[in-house]
DNA sequence: ATTTGTGCAAATCGTTTGCATCTGA
DNA sequence: TCAGATGCAAACGATTTGCACAAAT
């Protein structure tokens, strides 16, 4: 089930974005979004676009990331550490987070709710609540 | 209203949290604790403390700052960017997130209810949910 | 006396930038 | 043609580390 989307539709997703479809965006944006849902750093995805032959600097590889999180096709996850991860899954939608190895996975917005928001200070508005739900593995008693 | 905290009091903190009482993590633990609920980079904690008299090196902040996290008498938050962020208020709170500097604020836990949360996978148990209500600027109309 | 913490400078890690070269429209 | 992309290596900023020295128990 991982091949319904061509070259052809990631072309098209590039265009509408206003990015020109270069050869490097076009492989990397195959890779992002064949497989449906994924989260990724900059060093993953350069990693796994050599293992594939395509041939990207880490460079271009952040460059990418970066303009395609602009253009709204990637979104930026919140997390603490050091490297910056990037999800795919771009609706309005939560994480669990496995401390252990760090690794995410979503939850869909539709699962959690969020009452008694208080009141947003003066001349602001909300642009987006990130939910991030901490898990570890529970102690064996 | 600042100084209702002596540094007997921050000498009990550390010894409770088994952490030697030294000289520079009384220090720290002052600037830390004396004021109430404060988000600090370690950049910013060091700058204040060499502004006060206090010689530590940057180093040590960073130390500092980590020892006390794991003791628990600190916590960090998670933010995107490069910066970790630690927050003196170790209740059960989240955040108002300001997109245009970067500053946090502090949510009380009870303003802000979770329903339907989704089950969690076996074998893992929630540590902590962290909630970033991101605010920009309301535009002007 | 022994263990633990500290300071400094060098090392590391993730990320960004400058610039010469290439490529798609 | 020519603005926009890419690759490479050097530059960067935040954080960590190694090691000699100092302080706490």
């Amino acid at each position: 089930m991982s091949s319904q989307i061509t070259l052809a539709d990631i072309e098209g997703k590039l265009r509408k974005a206003g990015l020109r479809p270069t050869r490097q965006r076009l492989d990397l944006g195959m890779l992002l979004f064949r497989d449906g849902d994924r989260h990724v750093t900059a060093e993953i995805l350069h990693a796994e676009a050599l293992r594939e032959g395509i041939s990207v600097s880490l460079a271009t590889v952040y460059n990418t990331l970066h303009q395609f999180t602009e253009c709204g096709l990637l979104r930026e996850v919140a997390i603490e550490g050091s490297k910056t991860y990037f999800d795919t899954n771009i609706s309005d939608h939560h994480h669990f987070y496995f401390e252990r190895d760090g690794k995410l996975i979503d939850i869909e917005g539709a699962e959690i709710a969020l009452v008694d928001l208080p009141p947003v200070p003066e001349g602001m508005e909300i642009t987006r609540v990130d939910v991030l739900i901490r898990l570890a593995d529970k102690p064996k008693l």
